[in-house]
DNA sequence: CCGCTATGTTTCACGCCTGAAATATCGCTC
DNA sequence: GAGCGATATTTCAGGCGTGAAACATAGCGG
């Protein structure tokens, strides 16, 4: 027993290159997806992803969220969603009102054009996802979802500590 | 059967809001892992994700590509690239020739430095990765990497056509 | 009430990335 | 060998995204 340059953390036996495979596979089916998506939004309706993302993460809650709450559901910095949202209250896309009760924070809510534009915008995008991953069994995407949510919890888990 | 809103195309009931699911999880799984990568990247080794994607490309071709090949192995622009590359050769780790015959084209090849600190930055980032990944077991991990195949696929031959 | 820490927001410099325009060269055809 | 479509590269404006610095306000404990 010499020197064996083992790493066994969680797997049996060395998780080897099988492990770097799996997440360029991963990248790659990730990155075809967005990049289309993004494509698309872009040709036909001149817009972009992150501020389709805006207009989902407000979709969800009409009542509106603070820029940090924004921030911390989109998993992108302050800085970040300060000038997305700035943009699309010039577009009239969202609102930004001072939230009562707290003088630092804003509110930013879905104005009805906005809601508008995003319920267009959105049942397009869902059509094209169904289209992007529906070459899948319903078995398939099934199993992938299952093992995918093992992933997430198993990173999490990796990153928490 | 008066009017069923149909959609039909692959799978033998309607994909539904399943496929979305699967993408927004995917799309979460591949971000966090991403963002990790880069956050290591930059803390460790003070550099970044796309220079070293392209250390990674000119490593597996010891006798170096034009940027345009770069380009395409890196589903990037040709823009991107010539910033990329100019900068990685003010750093020393990559040459840039003329390219014998085609006066248009230019040779990047990794440089004896470059070389060492591909090796340094990889070998890290093949740990990462196997921390982040190897939480699942050996058969999830094939399993997910034979059903992320399929899914390739099956997107290639969506958007072929 | 006074400090002090935590939180919300903005600004800024910097890096990535794209798509389009501008050049340069190739290589093929007539 | 002149023309011309294809290919290689660069430049540039513009959008995204970050982390750090600078403020303003909250809210708590003494």
């Amino acid at each position: 027993m010499s020197g064996a340059p083992l790493r066994e953390k969680h797997d049996g036996a060395l998780a080897g290159r099988d492990t770097l495979r799996l997440w360029l596979r991963l990248l790659s089916c990730t990155t075809v997806v967005e990049k289309e998506v993004k494509r698309r939004l872009s040709q036909r309706f001149g817009t972009t992803l992150p501020r389709f993302d805006v207009l989902a993460a407000l979709d969800r809650r009409p009542e509106g969220m603070t820029l940090s709450a924004l921030s911390r559901a989109l998993l992108v910095s302050n800085g970040n969603v300060t000038g997305l949202a700035k943009q699309l209250g010039e577009d009239g896309l969202v609102a930004i009102e001072p939230l009562p009760g707290d003088r630092r924070a804003s509110l930013v809510r879905l104005t009805e054009a906005g809601a508008e534009h995003f319920a267009q915008v959105s049942a397009a995008h869902h059509e094209w996802i169904d289209d992007l991953l529906g070459g899948l069994s319903r078995a398939q995407r099934s199993l992938l979802f299952d093992l995918l949510g093992a992933l997430k919890v198993s990173i999490a888990v990796e990153l928490e500590p």
